[in-house]
RNA sequence: GCCGAGGUGGUGGAAUGGUAGACACACGGGCCUUAAGAGCCCGCGAAUGUAUAAUUCGUGAGGGUUCGAGUCCCUCCCUCGGCACCA
């Protein structure tokens, strides 16, 4: 008599159990070579619940995880919780309760939905980057990044949300935007905490070559770094002692006719000498265009700019060139000036042409026009396909030897000197808020910054803190903060900084300490780096930039330092793969606002985990897009049903061949599509299983296979059986992968079919042997009737033969 | 504008250059049931055709390579994602 399977007592039974046995732990095995480090990217625990989309990379890295443990690989595979952030402090603001209880209260939320769907993690490694033990080790970081001079404090300009009233990194700006709040951002001088991720620009972008990342994520971090190899050219400006020196990549000297400079480059560097007769307008423009926020300047549709009175005088030709301020020229990229070539670069044609200066042509290019160039659609810009023409000495020679050539010449006369710039700024990490990771230094009039002794640390972020911004951090606001505080250096009264970090620093390093989670000594042990790490498989969307970036910068520095040993490489994520997002059942963004969010706490009491694991993975290939579907949650229920009904009946004496064939070909599927992700595939392999096993019965060995294949899909299930219906030992999760055997996936019986001119006209069944020799495949063909009547007064060019699978009449 | 990923039935999707649409969902029909639910069986790209047999068309559009193209090459269109007065 079939018993119904109980979802809800099985799975806390089983959850309950495998918590109890620790059977998720992961070991250090010194001998073993084959440990896999299996991440996901860490949650920030928000207050709305997590929904299926979450899940979604939990599920594909539990179930790899799952399946490299029963394959005999020490696997780790840890979780924590990326626990500082803006708007637990936010609602705190709102609301009076204290960040530290309102992130514990959703940690525990988060925690729990993850062990109702059956995750495997290690829990006795959960880390929470809040908590003064985590954070220690994060303030000795900054204080090695400090010793090693990659931590600096600057004034500068630096981006400033007015609403989260907070400084905020270049990579945090979207759109000129805040990422989190969406108001624009403006630049406003201030003393800040810089990490010098430029001084890794290049091993940051050569690094990419040798890792197993998805090519956009590739992509977009090179963009973002933003390699430029161009020429640093100095002019004398005519009258004056000074000098200009613009970067450019595509030198067309002899085409330059104007320089145009940021504003920020004129007020700093100009402003002093300009002619009286300009300066009032001058001044007057400036005045306007640095009031501006970066997206009212870069949003400008129409150029504008204002002729200092200056003139530069060209190289090449001696000709006088006049020097612009405009709003177009970012002041930090390049030098922040630009030597206008309107003939070929489309920007500087638009201006030129609106403000009436020379348009000097000197490439010409694919279609050999050589006349004036008058419109937009005649400039050949560099990329382009051209030839010098008006250029002495560089006639007649293609654009890019012509580029290169010039800058050899500038390079010798001492005109110009080659560089190479970044679009990638030094990182900026102070920020004025308060929860985040106090940065462990202080500030003594006679000393100068000095990093908090070791023996001193964590700096503990006080509480006795008013969270109602006022543009400085909270935690000025502490009475106890300051309290008594000497300059680690001479001993006299100092005072801290009152700034925290950025949370991306946590993130940056919260991998590494998984490995070693508890160290109190150490941020982590040599020797448990050196087992764990690199990590294998990374799973995580987003943050394509900045954390993937940042986590890059502080592994390479921690290598650079010793403290990761040698061979485990320079790179710390192997292979990274970012799910798609998973929409509402209206194909839209699941959030709030659509009330179309799915939590797993609709699903499980409903269906229970294993569906919902199979579901998710079942849906559609990992990486893309998929829509949620609640039909398809019932389908994989029933596909889940009719699998536990195969085990209350008595199995077979006997396995017929198809069935053993079948099942050793998904065997092989099963391990091949769960290693390269494709999760979808696997499942519907093991649903033709099913399919055949239902249909032609099973012995106990299939079934006991069947029960191994599934088990990191559906964990629960697969455990209840495994234990008490076909009653082998506790756990099934520690049980052996089966192993496939290619002598049972040959088929006696094969299909081969039959074309004429590449049109498949008839298959022939033939057994294995006879399949694959052409001439008995051939005349077995011919008897057919069909193939027989085509082939009738037909000349027979040429026969191709495939092997098993097929012939194909060529006919004239 | 530049870069990247895509475009296959009513839907999600599957296909080392070799039977396009596996596996599911939805839908239609049937069995079982007093009934409902669950379960089981059958059908399901389009067209012609006799519910059969068979044939033709069909993977965004158009060309090409090949015995054979969803898959490779060229041109174009569309969708999504990222970047963008970057010199």
């Amino acid at each position: 008599m079939a018993i119904k399977y109980d979802h809800i007592k099985v799975e806390t039974k089983w959850q309950a159990a495998w918590l109890k046995q620790n059977i998720y732990k992961a070991t250090v095995n010194r001998s073993e070579k084959n440990k896999r480090y299996v991440l996901d990217m860490f949650p920030y625990p928000s207050a709305s619940s997590m929904h299926v989309g979450h899940l979604e990379g939990y599920v594909g890295t539990d179930i790899l995880s799952r399946y490299l443990r029963m394959k005999g690989f020490s696997v780790l595979h840890p979780m924590g919780w990326d626990a500082f952030g803006l708007p637990a402090e936010n609602y705190a603001i709102k609301t009076g309760i204290h960040p530290d209880k309102s992130t514990h209260d959703n940690i525990k939320t988060f925690k729990r939905q993850l062990e109702i769907s059956g995750m495997s993690y290690d829990w006795s490694r959960e880390i929470d980057t809040s908590s003064p033990e985590f954070y220690k080790w994060t303030q000795w970081l900054f204080i090695l990044m400090f010793k090693n001079g990659l931590a600096y404090k600057k004034k500068s300009p630096v981006n400033w949300c007015p609403k989260d009233e907070t400084v905020l990194a270049n990579e945090q700006v979207i759109e000129g935007k805040c990422e989190r709040c969406d108001t624009p951002v403006i630049q406003k001088d201030l003393d800040q905490w810089f990490f010098k991720i430029t001084e890794y620009a290049d091993r940051l972008v050569s690094g990419l070559d040798g890792i197993n990342w998805p090519s956009e994520v590739k992509v977009q971090q090179k963009n973002w770094i933003g390699r430029k190899e161009g020429i640093n050219i100095t002019y004398d400006i005519d009258g004056y002692s000074q000098k200009i020196t613009v970067f450019t990549t595509a030198p067309v000297n002899f085409g330059a006719s104007f320089i145009v400079v940021a504003p920020e480059y004129a007020e700093e560097n100009l402003m002093t000498f300009i002619p009286s007769e300009n300066q009032k307008e001058v001044s007057d423009y400036l005045k306007t265009s640095l009031k501006e926020t970066e997206l009212e300047r870069t949003s400008a549709s129409e150029k504008t700019g204002i002729f200092t009175g200056l003139y530069a005088i060209n190289h090449v030709n001696g000709k006088k060139m006049p020097v612009w301020v405009t709003d177009f020229v970012l002041a930090n990229v390049g030098t922040g000036a630009v030597q206008g070539c309107p003939g070929h670069d489309k920007r500087d044609f638009l201006f030129a042409k609106k403000f009436g200066i020379d348009i000097p042509r000197v490439i010409v290019g694919e279609d050999g026009y050589d006349g004036p160039i008058e419109k937009e659609s005649q400039v050949v810009e560099h990329g382009m396909k051209g030839k010098f023409v008006n250029s002495d000495f560089l006639n007649g020679l293609d654009f890019e030897d012509g580029l290169q050539k010039t800058m050899d010449y500038f390079e010798k006369k001492g005109w110009g000197k080659r560089v190479v710039t970044y679009h990638l700024r030094d990182w900026l990490i102070s920020r004025q808020r308060y929860w985040g990771c106090p940065i462990p230094m202080i500030y003594c009039k006679d000393c100068g910054w000095n990093p908090v002794h070791d023996n001193d640390l964590p700096v503990l972020l006080p509480s006795d803190v008013d969270f109602l911004p006022h543009g400085q951090s909270p935690i000025a606001t502490s009475k106890t903060f300051q309290k008594d505080v000497k300059c680690p250096n001479c001993g006299k009264k100092a005072r801290r900084e009152v700034d925290t970090m950025d949370t991306y620093v946590d993130s940056s390093w919260y991998f590494i300490r998984f490995t070693d989670p508890n160290n109190k000594k150490e941020f982590a042990g040599l020797e448990n780096i050196k087992h764990w790490l690199p990590v294998d498989d990374y799973v995580g969307g987003g943050h394509v930039v900045q954390h993937l970036l940042f986590a890059r910068f502080f592994w390479k520095v921690l290598y650079d330092q010793g403290l990761i040993d040698k061979s485990l490489g320079d790179e710390p994520f192997l292979k990274l793969r970012a799910p798609g997002w998973i929409l509402g059942s209206d194909s839209r963004k699941m959030s709030k606002r659509w009330g179309n969010v799915v939590t797993p706490d609709d699903i499980i009491p409903k269906f229970g985990a294993d569906t919902l694991r199979v579901y998710e993975m079942f849906m559609g290939p990992f990486d893309v897009m998929k829509p949620w579907s609640t039909s398809g949650v019932e389908g994989a229920n029933r596909f889940l049903g009719r699998v536990w009904r195969l085990y209350q009946e008595k199995p077979k004496a006997k396995v017929s061949a198809e069935v053993l064939a079948k099942l050793h070909q998904t065997i092989k599927k099963v391990g091949e599509d769960i290693e390269s992700y494709k999760f979808n595939t696997a499942i519907s392999s093991l649903m033709e299983l099913v399919n055949t096993i239902q249909e032609h019965g099973a012995d106990l060995e299939t079934l006991k296979n069947l029960a191994l294949l599934l088990a990191p899909f559906a964990p629960h299930m697969m455990e209840e059986v495994w234990v008490e219906y076909i009653h082998m030992t506790f756990s099934i999760h520690k049980a052996q992968w089966p192993s496939y055997e290619a002598k049972y996936i040959v088929q006696k019986e094969v299909t081969v079919i039959v074309q004429i001119n590449g049109k498949v006209r008839t298959q022939i069944t033939l057994d294995g042997r006879t399949s694959k020799i052409k001439e008995k495949v051939e005349s077995e063909a011919r008897k057919d009737a069909k193939i027989a009547k085509y082939l009738d007064g037909c000349e027979i060019k040429n026969i191709i033969f495939v092997s098993g699978k097929l012939l194909n009449f060529v006919t004239k």
